[in-house]
DNA sequence: TTGCTAGATTTAGAGATACTGAATAATCAG
DNA sequence: CTGATTATTCAGTATCTCTAAATCTAGCAA
């Protein structure tokens, strides 16, 4: 609720304290306002403005030269601890906005981490250590919530057929989706295809697998899901059914399931989700860039 | 002119620090806004100004309602830190103002703190327990230069034949002064008096002395000298010589002297002292009326 | 769709604030 | 006493920051 405010704090500013250690910093006051770039006028106004928000005498005038108060110590080591503590918040924020710091969450779906951009993320990583990068493996659906949520900054996922509100996409690079059937399985004409084992509905892989076999002719009926290409591949070599996986995901490395025509049935558009409008974020745009290809980091 | 800020710092003041904790701390910016008994007009720019002299943007608007960036929690815990050490800092200078604080420099000679003012010393640091009193006990001479040079803010001293530069003096009470003889002495006329052991020179209260033994009519002619009445009253009961002391100072206990006459010579006049044009010192003044007598602490 | 409401922002102008440069005052050395 | 150095005051201008009113935006209801 609100603190009933007693009486608003003096407005204290950074440059009013600054003015106060150099007076304190320098023998004289001349010294004192060319250290800091003012004329000796400004520098007696600003403490005089000082003194009068904080309500206290903080200085004595012994002839020309003024001394500081025996009260005035608590205030100095006040000014000194705000001044060097804005001038760390300064020093940080540069780095931030040079994008040489900062933190970036990312999102990506499993083989893009692990395959097609792990190259690109471990070099950043490596090429910048004062960026904090956080990754987060998870399906294109869970990662375009996260985004727009606020908890990813950045994210690689499937591109889905309606883009939603607030996120601004680009292309990243498409990857070709075959039709995998068990081993042993006999050449078929595509609308005697299946039964499938697929990612579970509402997974942007699966609607354009649905789109591409129906392009096909191919029947979608579904037996079996899983997130995981690995467990779909299983399921295959069981027999349970046929799947379309990206050649990518280690597919062809073991026998078991064959590819039941050298075509890709479709392809998945995987692209670079931001928040629209998002304000500047350097060390973002630097890591959106590394995984688009554009950027040559460093 | 360009605001070249080249490695100068930001010029963040209490206000706008106080409007990023406001804004955080409330839901709405307008509920902010009239936390702080100021327009949400007031409140937007004055966190624009705010996220322009960091140089970051702070917020991110989801639309009605912004929220913080992530990168924003580190100017906020600086801005909390602040505000909060601000707020210390203006309730100290409050009590400071008010005078229920503060360091009080006081020196006085050595029959004040001892005698004549010891209670009311003693009163004042008992009543006033948040008042950081520091006593400083010596001759007029060292207390006088003391003042002027800024080591004490306040004195109790014998009034000086010439009023130096810069100090205001305030009359306090004068005190008697005796002619005290060596037991069994025969009472002589003043032309007879002495040989006389006395304070050193420039003592004040020899400066007095000198004058009223001058009047009346005594020679004045000095074989020993001390800062310390006890010093000179042992070097009486040795038969050293004569002495002329304030009977305060229990010069009339023991036996060994004898008062050469009943009237007191002279009387040294005792003076609070202060620094001429001195900013106002509530402690200082309240200690000061304290010890003149016009003021009844508390 | 349309309009309505509340919150947030933008705009315009008044008042406060902070700077520069010139004039003034005060101090110290010679 | 004079001159040099330093600090302050003063006047004028530029900037900043506020209020009030207008505008914009999102959410909501008809």
């Amino acid at each position: 609720m609100s603190k009933t405010g007693l009486q608003s704090l003096p407005n204290l500013t950074v440059q009013q304290l600054e003015y106060l250690v150099a007076a304190t910093d320098h023998s004289t006051r001349a010294a004192a306002a060319a250290s800091l770039g003012v004329t000796p006028s400004a520098l007696t106004q600003g403490l005089a403005e000082l003194e009068r928000r904080v309500g206290l005498t903080l200085f004595e005038r012994h002839g020309r030269h003024t001394q500081l108060r025996h009260q005035a110590t608590e205030v100095l080591t006040h000014a000194r601890r705000v001044v060097a503590e804005t001038r760390d918040l300064a020093r940080w924020a540069a780095s931030q906005r040079s994008g040489s710091a900062g933190v970036v969450r990312l999102g990506t779906i499993d083989a893009v981490a692990v395959q097609h951009r792990a190259e690109a993320i471990r070099a950043f990583h490596a090429n910048r250590p004062e960026v904090d990068l956080h990754l987060t493996v998870a399906p294109s659906g869970s990662l375009l919530e996260g985004l727009v949520s606020g908890d990813l900054d950045l994210i690689v996922c499937v591109e889905p057929v309606t883009t939603p509100e607030g996120v601004v996409f680009t292309p990243c690079f498409a990857e070709p989706l075959h039709v995998y059937a068990p081993e042993g399985e006999l050449r078929r004409p595509p609308h005697r295809w299946g039964p499938w084992v697929t990612f579970p509905a509402g997974s942007h892989t699966r609607a354009v697998i649905a789109a591409g076999l129906a392009r096909a002719g191919a029947p979608f009926d579904v037996v079996a899901e899983s997130n995981q290409p690995e467990v779909l591949r299983e399921m295959v070599r069981l027999g349970l059914g046929w799947t379309v996986l990206p050649p990518s995901t280690g597919t062809m490395s073991g026998s078991g399931m064959v590819t039941a025509r050298a075509e890709p049935v479709a392809h998945r558009h995987l692209v670079v989700g931001r928040r629209e409008g998002s304000p500047p974020d350097p060390a973002a745009d630097a890591l959106a860039a590394v995984l688009i290809g554009t950027g040559t980091d460093r």
